[in-house]
DNA sequence: TTTTATTGATTGAACGTTCAATAAAAACAT
DNA sequence: ATGTTTTTATTGAACGTTCAATCAATAAAA
């Protein structure tokens, strides 16, 4: 069936296919086997286009890195996004937009971070992440509050998203994003509201 | 060697030789034959003390578990804590514990939340624990706040302490346990400063 | 002698990887 | 156009490994 030029295509499937059975089944049995037949293709094909499972789960985790990466990226470059509550506002809308808030990748991240912390390539892929978060969030409060006052914020502001993800992950009913996206919302408006109070920068 | 008695020894020796084995190696390599050999006993041990490799790592998180309910409840128990303030700082620090908040526990924690989310035995197990911590903390936050506003800075200040909780756990240098809990501590002023200014009925 | 504790070789199932074989599109030659 | 060769894509059975579980055998306290 060779047509040319498959390699995009088969890639993007079993990466889906990928998604698919972690959500299924969890990344212990979510097998070359399970996962090749899922995505419609047979075993081989997987170390054909991605050298083995350990290249499938990397480029798995590195498309739901570019994503989240990608809806925030998204939602800052609007340009009614000037203020740093805006920023903060788009930052915070980003990290639970749809492509991010839903079980099937909620699950992925889990495994990911469990294995992550055994295979120095998937850890460097999550750091790398975690730092950008709060890199993005500190340099907008930076622009109201003095420096150490803005990294207590940053990683207060995303401690808060992390764990109000982390729980609606973890929850039975899921993530209510609406309640979530305003409990983040008011901790940026306390630490606004103490930046005004105390040296004043900006708003 | 037979003496008798001996099934609480193991049981503790071998839920201690499997959250060592997850630290070292990561749930999916910790095997039977890995476990067994850390804590000096044979493979087969284990099927004859938990019934199989599923009953080891339930009794493992249920350990870490009761661990933590634990620690929570010792601060609580001191008899200078009485107002909402001093409880929910004694949750906090419960939360951030010494059990708690070393790379071992955590990395366990972290493959048992992935995990449970395939195992509906562990998946009730960590439902059981995050809805405890949710109502400790509700439960005080309704001394000086309406249900509803008690409700959501319960959900806040959860979502806090976990994140920053799982931040520490994710970061290379690991967690800094002081500035974790001042931010938490912060987050409770924050909202109980909030009541006092709209309806303040307690302190 | 009975009971309790423990061993470790064995078993059967499941896994990831490999590779010779196949099929068809594409490229080339006529 | 037509036939031939090359290239690309894909299959799936076979292989070697690893694992959890089992159980007959063993050892020592009771």
């Amino acid at each position: 069936m060779p047509k040319l030029g498959m390699q995009p295509i088969r890639r993007r499937q079993l990466i889906q296919a990928t998604l698919e059975a972690i959500d299924d089944v969890g990344l212990a049995d979510a097998t070359i086997a399970r996962i090749a037949n899922r995505a419609g293709v047979s075993a081989g094909i997987i170390s054909h286009y991605f050298g083995g499972k350990d290249g499938l789960l990397e480029s798995t985790m590195r498309q739901i890195l570019w994503d989240l990466g990608n809806a925030v990226a998204l939602r800052r470059a609007r340009d009614d996004v000037e203020s740093p509550r805006e920023h903060l506002h788009a930052i915070i809308d980003g990290n639970f937009d749809r492509s991010q808030v839903n079980k099937t990748v909620m699950k992925t991240w889990l495994a990911f971070w469990s294995v992550s912390m055994h295979r120095s390539d998937l850890q460097r892929l999550q750091r790398v992440n975690d730092r950008r978060l709060y890199s993005n969030i500190c340099h907008h409060f930076r622009r109201c509050l003095p420096r150490s006052d803005a990294q207590q914020a940053a990683r207060g502001l995303a401690a808060m998203i992390d764990g109000l993800w982390l729980r609606g992950a973890l929850a039975p009913q899921g993530i209510d994003v609406d309640r979530a996206r305003q409990l983040a919302y008011d901790y940026v408006e306390e630490q606004l509201a103490y930046a005004k109070s105390h040296a004043p920068i900006n708003a």
